[in-house]
DNA sequence: GTCTATACGTCGATAGAC
DNA sequence: GTCTATCGACGTATAGAC
């Protein structure tokens, strides 16, 4: 068959437009096959399960943007040592937008696919990502770390999650929710315009100053 | 058999507990029915679907809390009619801290049932909410409107989404992101310990001063 | 090595007897 | 209301063809 990728491609291609518009669950290894043109029983010859399989569509993204933020954020911290925290996460900006890119809709297509990820996996998702992208991560948490010293450790791993807690769901609802404001408000916003309005929110509440325990 | 509560009851309870601990997918019918000792197809007879049995766990909630956090916000802006977003904010704990009385361990419960039940369930628990509670979301969102009226209403659709993400990312895995802290920073916290510190978060971001488009 | 046909166990759901 | 039996769809595993 001519034009025809070989059966790896083809199934990852399939199935990251799948779950990003789908979610995983909803998703099954049925559909992705009948869409990709391949055997069922491929998906488990060559990912071994719907999990790694999960895992492989995120990695194609994780493998190119992961050193990309890595060295934006290096680049910026040069430049100057005392960067804010909005610098910081505004940083991350530029290597999203790249990975339209590497494939069309990439941005969109990354951002949902890792909200969804991290939304209906119990665990396996966020063990991938911490054991594979960990020093990458790292980076990332004592540039944050380091641009409100003022929060103590114990706080600032609360507020990180309170952060991946509204990225994650921000982008996994992305769609859903740029829709509703075009609706109600009559605003249009791509991704881009999304991203730009959550850094603001989560830069406040990462650096708030802590409230007095007694009053 | 002594001591033994209706059907109905019997599969609410038992797929309330379940549904909490390991989340809904994860949780399937023949464990609740098998656990709550009664016939599979009892589920389908009192509820129609395993989708209604979820909504009709989480109502249980719902039913005791909405009521009384419109009580409590509006008790307080009649004291304070300039009441501050932290303020407002707080109105909510005493609402949920109270569910500990209509079952043991509520308010942990209940806000994981909401966490995962929004995370795993895309749009049906969403609509359900939003129609069967739509009064007491109105009231509580108008109170936060106006308790920063420098937000124009298109940004505090967004900022109040973001917020939705936080808490229902945190509540979800406020288990295990309790167990790490207490590993990492010998940090105890229970569910109010968690409430109390996502609060502060929230405010500084809702009420972050809109930055300049053109610099 | 790659791919395919086929089957196994579990899932939510349902029809029909009692 | 409650039960048994069964359905189609699912993820997964494997024997065997190319």
């Amino acid at each position: 068959m001519a034009n025809r990728s070989d059966t790896k491609t083809r199934i990852l291609d399939a199935a990251e437009k799948l779950f990003a518009e789908r979610g995983f669950s909803e998703t099954s290894l049925r559909l992705i096959t009948s869409k990709a043109e391949v055997n069922l029983a491929s998906v488990n010859y060559h990912f071994g399960s719907k999990k790694e399989l999960i895992r492989a569509v995120l990695a194609r993204y994780l493998d190119v943007f992961m050193p990309a933020a890595a060295d934006a954020i290096v680049a910026v911290r040069q430049e100057n040592a005392n960067a804010s925290l909005d610098a910081i996460f505004s940083t991350l900006v530029a290597p999203l937008l790249d990975l339209n890119q590497l494939r069309a809709e990439g941005t969109t297509t990354f951002l949902q696919l890792l909200g969804r990820g991290y939304i209906e996996s119990q665990g396996h998702l966020r063990w991938f990502i911490t054991t594979h992208y960990g020093e990458y991560l790292s980076l990332f948490v004592n540039a944050v770390a380091e641009s409100a010293p003022h929060i103590p450790p114990a706080e600032m791993f609360w507020r990180l999650h309170f952060t991946l807690g509204t990225v994650v769901f921000t982008m996994a609802s992305a769609d859903a929710l740029t829709e509703i404001a075009e609706a109600d408000f009559g605003e249009h916003n791509d991704i881009e315009a999304v991203i730009r309005k959550v850094i603001p929110y989560l830069s406040a509440g990462v650096s708030v100053p802590l409230t007095k325990d007694v009053i």
